[in-house]
DNA sequence: ATCCGCTAGCGTATCTGATACAGAGTTTTA
DNA sequence: TAAAACTCTGTATCAGATACGCTAGCGGAT
């Protein structure tokens, strides 16, 4: 019988712990879905995603690589397993929070979220976040926006629309603060160079008002962001009022 | 000399197709970065960013792997020439279209771009778009946007968010039409076993209202998309209406 | 008590893909 | 017409994922 190298059901099966039931039988275990999981998560975490290997992993757990094969299906199976380890239970509203406020905290959050762990919005993605702490956290913005007043699928929608542009904003940050020193620097001024005025005449002229370059450092992609998810709540507060969702 | 394997300014130069003035000497060149990016792109497009390879893009041309490496630098660059090949030029927009119109074609028109190639939105963002056609879009973004009253950062800031909410919408409308027939279904299967109302209320209410499961197919998604960006402009018209920007 | 069968961990092998390097043939310029 | 500058080829290297078969530890039925 080959190894059963995953399909969603057994990927869901080790986000959520459901131990298949295995026999008691043969040597006892010296690893475990959690350790190897913390173990990846602890590499990527200081060296980022390229960096995790299943040698890498298992040398640093002073395993055989093939080893861990009895853990982990496979090397994406083990990097679906990383995230969902690398995220924390989503933040608690406080009591009388406005329901803006808690969704401009979860925003605030998943940033910190994202920037903790820089290599997560590296992978690919494939299949819809099942994992335990995923769902907790698109749980707590549905919440939010529940209590803004949506429902059924406006809701759905404008929870996927915070989450991406949250996602694709930190992505963009952490992109410029990532790459070789001087990188970012390069860009701008490549940027400045091929943003002629007759070609890109608006993108043209952001550029020197833009600071570094239109292609901004960390506090003010954040602090943009944050404006893009005050707009699209004056937005759906007229929409909810009006009556519709 | 070493092969220059890239940096920022040999990608720069191949993008915007600056030759490097080369020797007229040695055998005629048989290829050139267009073929090469040209074959590659067709692979990506019937097979998916996976069978792109430097082997397979070699031997659809006829010439050995190696001799790609005379035209393109690295894969990463080659990945970066197809992405803007990839891009046509953006819509023009209709004489007389409100600005928010030319919003909402562009949003269309991106979405559709990125559906035509499934496989753009799988590569790992490294740089900032700096290809000519991926600029060209994001001119065209800008340019609705500043008819619609804003200017500098904010400008920048909610291009930025239109941009990303897009993208992230779209990988997921992919994902969901990509994937395994049947993984979606699995997934919502999935979804509805573990979102329990204990835990997942407000998810969980959604499970049957959204059809398919919460996470819902291609077009559905596009409304929610459109939902979005049209609360967003709303937003966006208060907040230019109250004199800012 | 004991032996059987299951299983963990090991060593090694295979396969795929990117990229280095050296050599041979081609064309232009001094 | 030789030297120089290239292009393309063939082969080698290196990394990384994963298959396979072996050995030995351990719990449970005899």
């Amino acid at each position: 019988m080959p190894r059963d190298t995953g399909g969603m059901a057994r990927t869901v099966e080790l986000l959520w712990g459901v131990s298949t039931p295995r026999g008691t039988r043969g040597p006892r275990q010296g690893l475990s879905v959690a350790a190897v999981t913390r173990a990846a998560l602890a590499i990527a975490d200081a060296e980022g995603l390229g960096a995790v290997s299943m040698q890498r992993v298992a040398k640093e757990l002073g395993y055989t690589t093939m080893s861990l094969y009895n853990y982990v299906p496979s090397k994406d199976q083990l990097i679906e397993l990383m995230i969902d380890a690398a995220t924390p239970p989503p933040p608690i509203p406080e009591d009388g929070e406005s329901w803006r406020d808690e969704v401009e905290r979860w925003v605030r959050a998943t940033w910190g979220l994202y920037h903790a762990h820089r290599w997560v919005l590296k992978v690919p993605t494939v299949n819809p976040p099942l994992g335990p702490n995923q769902m907790a956290w698109f749980e707590a913005l549905l919440h939010a926006l529940h209590r803004g007043g949506l429902e059924g699928a406006e809701l759905m929608a404008i929870a996927q629309h915070i989450l991406t542009s949250t996602r694709g904003q930190a992505a963009i940050s952490i992109d410029l603060a990532t790459g070789e020193d001087g990188t970012a620097a390069e860009a701008n001024e490549a940027l400045r160079r091929l943003a002629t005025p007759d070609r890109f005449p608006t993108l043209h002229g952001l550029i020197p008002a833009a600071g570094a370059g239109g292609f901004h450092p960390g506090a003010e992609i954040y602090e943009g962001l944050a404006l893009g998810v005050r707009l699209l709540l004056d937005g759906m507060e007229g929409y909810v009022r009006r009556g519709a969702g």
